[in-house]
DNA sequence: CATGCGTGGTT
DNA sequence: TAACCAAGCAT
């Protein structure tokens, strides 16, 4: 075994953590769960979601057979939300395809929509001791800095590097701890911005280290200016229901519930609502505007209310559209911003 | 192969 | 404050 894989595991039995909610188990399900919601987000986000997911679906089957919305629902507020589309899929997938049992190896655990060749090595360890490699982000910045090298990780001959090198440290033994190792100590200790080194088993062999240049390594990603867009919602509101619109599976907020857009195009608001519903809603009011910031834009949102009750008229839902009560707000598959919107209005107190 | 995809925490 | 990015994957 090499000397690499020999302290992390001997570091991981005293000083790794044991007891995450999807710690001590190996049924296959639970741990994909974690690991989807995991990736790209933090321990410290997930726990709760998990909590409640592995309440409310505790196995493949009753996930499979959950209608997608209530998926959406639950995982309404964690973010890259084909995440969520593609556990369903799945789930169902092993169902139709496995005789509904998860299945064991990475090869087959990889050809599942939503898993990539780490999350599948990471399964594999995990629920049957498979050995190989993973490569997320904890594991690119710890072998950047004790292998110095140097490149942006996310690049391909550096990616394809690093792969290699994961592969040729794998332990023979033990790979479950080996891997919750180099998760533990990426996540604890070699982290971004201030690493332990005084706490890290690796130090005396660490090229970032020993030449001081843990700052600079990993390699950061090349600098690129962020877009602003700017988008009008319409808040339509009738006896206490708000009208939302299914969002396509694919794009930003995919599959998630979400106030209707008005096009870039549309020069008034209140002329394209009218036609929209087929009905004369008003003059629109324009609430607070509000800024959400994702990794590749910045949004400013402007809704504009407008109260059909007040007017006097009704309008039905069809299509893709659905009347939502204000009062059911906290429970619907919501992106942030817009369940933000209606729980200020719904108990505009709260935000006094 | 580069880009799109959320949200919240850290510095 | 604004930048940066965390248990990545799909296209």
């Amino acid at each position: 075994m090499s000397d690499f894989a020999r302290r992390l595991i001997e570091w991981q039995r005293h000083h790794g953590r044991h007891d995450l909610p999807w710690q001590g188990g190996r049924d296959p399900y639970r741990i994909w769960l974690s690991e989807i919601m995991l990736q790209q987000t933090q321990v410290s986000t997930v726990i709760p979601y998990y909590t409640r997911f592995v309440e409310r679906f505790p196995d493949v089957a009753a996930l499979a057979a959950a209608p997608v919305d209530d998926v959406m629902a639950l995982w309404s507020g964690l973010g890259y939300y084909a995440r969520a589309l593609n556990l369903h899929r799945a789930a169902q997938l092993v169902i139709s395809d496995h005789g509904g049992v998860f299945p064991r190896t990475a090869a087959q655990i990889v050809t599942l929509p939503g898993i990539g060749r780490s999350t599948a090595a990471a399964i594999a360890a995990f629920s049957s001791d498979e050995r190989a490699p993973i490569l997320d982000g904890n594991v690119k910045r710890v072998l950047c800095r004790v292998f110095g090298i140097e490149g942006f990780p996310g690049e391909k001959a550096v990616e394809s590097r690093l792969w290699a090198l994961a592969e040729s440290l794998l332990p023979q033994d033990g790979i479950g701890s080996y891997i919750q190792a180099q998760m533990d100590l990426g996540a604890t200790v070699c982290t971004r911005g201030k690493p332990a080194c005084t706490r890290c088993p690796l130090a005396d062999e660490c090229i970032a280290r020993l030449g001081n240049r843990v700052a600079s390594l990993p390699t950061p990603r090349p600098r690129k200016q962020i877009p602003r867009r700017s988008v009008r919602v319409a808040v339509i509101v009738d006896r206490g229901a708000v009208l939302l619109e299914r969002r396509p599976p694919a794009g930003i907020w995919g599959g998630l519930l979400s106030l209707p857009e008005v096009p870039e195009h549309e020069t008034e608001v209140d002329c394209w609502v009218r036609d929209r519903l087929g009905i004369d809603a008003g003059t629109g009011v324009l609430l607070a505007p509000l800024t959400h910031t994702f990794t590749h834009f910045v949004l400013d949102i402007q809704p504009w209310r407008f109260d059909l009750a007040a007017q006097g008229v009704r309008a039905e839902e069809g299509g893709s559209t659905q009347w939502l009560p204000l009062a059911d707000t906290s429970d619907a598959a919501l992106p942030t911003p817009v369940r933000s919107i209606l729980m200020q209005m719904a108990a505009p107190d709260l935000f006094a």
